[in-house]
RNA sequence: CGGGGCGUAGCGCAGCCUGGUAGCGCACUACACUGGGGGUGUAGUGGUCGCAGGUUCAAAUCCUGCCGUCCCGACCA
């Protein structure tokens, strides 16, 4: 591609609007424009990244034995009836009416519509398994987009969806499927980890996340530092630590005392000079089924963070988690929500189980400017024991191997076994081996395209700018002439190594714009990130040499003429 | 959904408090010079000041409503 035949602009001030690096640099490189808010435009550069990760993805599902087809991205509200989900979802749902009323949505993911297409055309498990995938658009309203393009509105994703006869042929599936992610993730050349995830809406069992390292992720990963265990943050499960000093405590006798205007474990800890391990928390939630309302008191050492998702799944709730009020707290219990205490508290008790190890605790005593000293369990009857915390760091790991280490990470990927939830619901069976009717076992796998564009960036930038890795890059080597209006010489040696290049099969852009300085070029060059370049100047070419360097190094060499494109082709990383 | 910020040229911003000719930098156009790290000069192009209403002789500026957009929050009792 020749500079001057395309369009690629560059700023050089940070867009006002852009907080994260990937989106202040992808707007800067000219890859993306925004439309609204959660809706982007992919100029040509961005666009060439975009694709380049589209067909590495195409080439590992291919390889893998699933088949490509395309669904509509809008959709029948029928089909959503009918597996529930119409109903189900909340507002991300985009609906609309056509002309004739009729009810549609924008598909946020499709497996109703593939359900739909194997009910009708598959019928025998002598079919089975199949994998199925489409590489689209999807339309989630989400209630706050934000980072550019990693969360987005309209946006674009390899979703596949696998059919099988039996759990184990699912299971099979889903390991391939998780071999053929971490393929794709070696292949753009990105540090990742495949956790243990929350299915959340979408269903189904077993669920595995893949996150790419990041500061700037929205998701903590926990995992272990000397074995393979890794989970979603919102999934890690907490071990009871092992009984330490305070097992061989004995109880003392509880007392109530005067706590005046503490509301807070940071105050009660100042005003009694006591170790935080050694408080306990209550949070009171509500949940509403059949418009009945039952309270639950949650139960937390002082220094742990309660766990949404794991409460949400103990407590079997669909929907988000819904705190008390204050003005409900007065009434059900008489006091506010800074003095209450498990102990004779009325109110269905789930304790967990990190809090159940504390020996002597300090905690609300249900009464205004009051707490209890000494509490033990003991002297709570009818309470449930369960894992609501959230992992610490430095805890033991669940599969008793190591310690847990946090860090953040942008979700990429995400596998999942649906099992029959929606075969159930719509019906998609087949025949059996012995001609029994059975229902369809299902997987299915999602990849966002433009999420992975920006979480390369997350993890490969400079003050410079983008480092793309050699599989990603919109261009792979960039031809910098200098002085190309005004030397003969570089002008035919810069569009002969062009021609060459380009006939090698590399994806080469020549800096032709004539009124252009090296300095401009190199910047714009570094801003959008193109892992080789070759610089082209009068001086070294009379001796016969071109100057070469890489995005991510400073250093240049001197290279033969003749000898550049083996020199490039030794450089070039690109695994396949 | 709650709180806060911002909306003035394609981008980044000033002007608003104290009402009176709409400005600066980048980008863009033309010409000249320059030519190995975002060059210099001269001359230009480009704006219903987010929208609607109100106050006023007069509104980018003051008031009201709406819209858009960004950030934080939506467990930590």
């Amino acid at each position: 591609m020749r500079a001057s035949q395309f369009l690629l602009k560059t700023k050089k001030d940070d867009p006002a609007e852009a907080e994260i690096v990937s989106h202040r640099l992808m707007l800067r490189s000219g890859m993306i424009k925004k439309v609204a808010a959660g809706l982007y435009s992919w100029l040509p550069v961005g666009l060439r990244v975009f694709r380049k990760v589209e067909s590495i993805v195409r080439d590992e599902m291919n390889k893998s034995g699933a088949m490509e087809l395309l669904m509509p991205t809008a959709q029948p509200s029928d089909l959503w009836e009918e597996s529930g989900r119409w109903n189900e979802f909340g507002p991300e749902l985009m609906r609309f009416q056509d002309r004739h009323q009729r009810d549609f949505c924008l598909g946020p993911t499709h497996e109703e519509v593939i359900t739909d297409i194997v009910r009708n055309e598959i019928s025998s498990y002598k079919q089975l398994p199949v994998n199925l995938y489409q590489i689209n658009t999807k339309f989630r309203d989400e209630r706050r987009p934000r980072f550019g393009v990693i969360r987005t509105r309209e946006f674009c994703m390899k979703d596949a969806y696998s059919f099988h006869s039996d759990e184990a042929c699912l299971a099979n599936t889903y390991q391939t499927m998780h071999d053929t992610y971490s393929n794709i993730f070696k292949r753009f050349g990105l540090k990742f980890r495949a956790v243990i995830a929350d299915t959340g809406s979408i269903g189904g069992n077993s669920s595995h996340e893949f996150m790419v390292l990041a500061e700037s992720g929205e998701d903590a990963i926990a995992f272990s530092d000397s074995s393979d265990y890794a989970a979603n943050l919102e999934k890690a499960i907490s071990l009871t630590e092992k009984p330490n000093d305070s097992s061989k405590e004995t109880e003392k006798s509880s007392s109530v005392i005067a706590t005046p205007n503490i509301k807070t474990i940071d105050q009660l800890t100042n005003f009694l000079k006591i170790d935080v391990q050694k408080t306990i928390k209550t949070l009171v939630v509500k949940n509403i089924t059949n418009d009945k309302e039952t309270f639950y008191a949650l139960v937390l050492r002082g220094d742990h963070q309660l766990n949404e998702v794991k409460t949400k799944n103990h407590l079997k709730i669909s929907g988000d988690l819904q705190f008390a009020s204050d003005d409900e707290i007065k009434t059900l219990l008489g006091c506010h929500s800074g003095s209450i205490g498990p102990i004779n508290l009325d109110v269905n008790l789930i304790i967990d189980t990190a809090a159940q190890n504390v020996k002597n605790f300090v905690c609300g005593a249900n009464e205004d400017d009051k707490h209890i000293i000494n509490a033990n369990w003991s002297e709570v009857s009818n309470f449930e024991t369960a894992d609501i915390r959230n992992v610490l760091e430095g805890d033991l790991s669940p599969d008793g191997k190591g310690k847990i280490q946090i860090k953040r990470g942008i979700e990429v990927g995400h596998i999942f076994q649906l099992g029959t939830k929606y075969s159930e619901s719509m019906r998609a069976k087949i025949l059996d081996e012995n001609g029994k009717d059975k229902l369809m076992h299902m997987g299915c796998y999602g990849i966002g395209i433009g999420r992975i564009v920006a979480a390369a960036i997350e993890q490969n930038n400079d003050e410079k700018g983008i480092i793309w890795p050699d599989s990603l890059a919109p261009f792979l080597v960039v031809i910098v002439p200098i002085n190309l209006h005004k030397s003969e010489l570089v002008r035919k040696t810069s569009e002969d190594l062009y021609n060459a290049l380009q006939n090698s099969g590399y994806d080469t852009l020549l800096m032709d714009q004539e009124n252009k300085r090296l300095g401009s070029m190199l910047a714009d060059v570094e801003l959008i990130g193109i892992p080789h370049i070759v610089v082209i100047g009068e001086r070294d070419l009379n001796d016969g040499y071109i100057e070469y360097k890489q995005r991510l190094s400073s250093e240049s060499r001197r290279i033969k003429l003749e000898e550049t494109i083996k020199y490039i082709a030794d450089e070039v990383q690109i695994i396949k």
